[in-house]
DNA sequence: ATAAATGCAAATCGTTTGCAACGGA
DNA sequence: TCCGTTGCAAACGATTTGCATTTAT
């Protein structure tokens, strides 16, 4: 999937449902692509608004939901502070450990896991976009003091 | 850890920080328990006033951030529907596929992705008590679908 | 007795929605 | 022109909090 084509696609996307590609969904398509990675809602209307664009938070909301449906976007998940979604076209990893006195988010990466996710995917006949693993625990540090 | 020390590990807890153990805390901590598996406040909530039980919504928001913080349950995720617990003495799996086409969720376990994580936390020094997993992507019906 | 906990209602915060004005097609 | 879209402000739903009252210790 290119950058270059998200206009596109959200274009065709638009036009085969009676939609309508105005001014501020270009700006949010706009600003979703150039995130790399993750981004919330809160935070894409604020960088709009700094960068002297209009779009009220109302259509940012109202627009990351059609993004979603055409799929150049996913909820990845949800936090304290909101959802987080995630721009399709970075291929980051959501593998985590987060530890649960202390909050410290220790992210990997495993080739192993990647392989193994597929393998399950296929076997349920899934097609696989993304994923996100969270491990619960204690850290290394934690785990010292909690004795 | 089993189920009937949860009294006295939250007891020992509340005392050595000088909290008290009132009624409302009994009732939550023992209707906790006794979820095998997951839950979330509101119907804890109503469970506790449906058996007849006192203690409101605040005490019971309250009183689950203390048993989390003592270990006995675990904020797993959060939904569109609030916060998910998981009382720690259910071992549950939480392993699945979500379908982002038609909310489909698919429960999986494997051995394998076990094992997997058991040997990525060791590397980091982490102690894992708890994990998530969700591959999101489209489901086999809305694969076929899509085309 | 004293500090902590409770219940209630009001306050928050992210998100959604009703509606009148607006603007692509 | 004809709907779909926008912005605003009000509505929402989950969770938190201020406060006067109750209660465990």
């Amino acid at each position: 999937m290119k950058k270059a084509h998200g206009k596109l696609i959200f274009g065709t996307f638009l036009k085969d449902r009676g939609l309508r590609f105005t001014k501020e969904r270009s700006v949010i398509l706009q600003k979703t692509l150039s995130c790399s990675g993750h981004f919330d809602p809160e935070s894409l209307y604020l960088q709009i608004r700094e960068a002297g664009l209009k779009a009220s938070r109302a259509s940012v909301y109202r627009t990351l939901s059609i993004l979603c449906e055409c799929g150049l976007i996913e909820r990845v998940k949800k936090t304290e502070r909101g959802t987080i979604y995630e721009n399709m076209f970075g291929h980051e990893h959501h593998d985590h450990m987060l530890c649960i006195q202390c909050g410290n988010l220790i992210e990997f990466y495993s080739e192993e896991l990647e392989r193994l996710q597929e393998a399950l995917c296929k076997k349920q006949g899934f097609q696989g976009t993304g994923h996100n693993l969270e491990i619960r625990g204690y850290c290394r540090k934690c785990r010292k003091k909690k004795r």
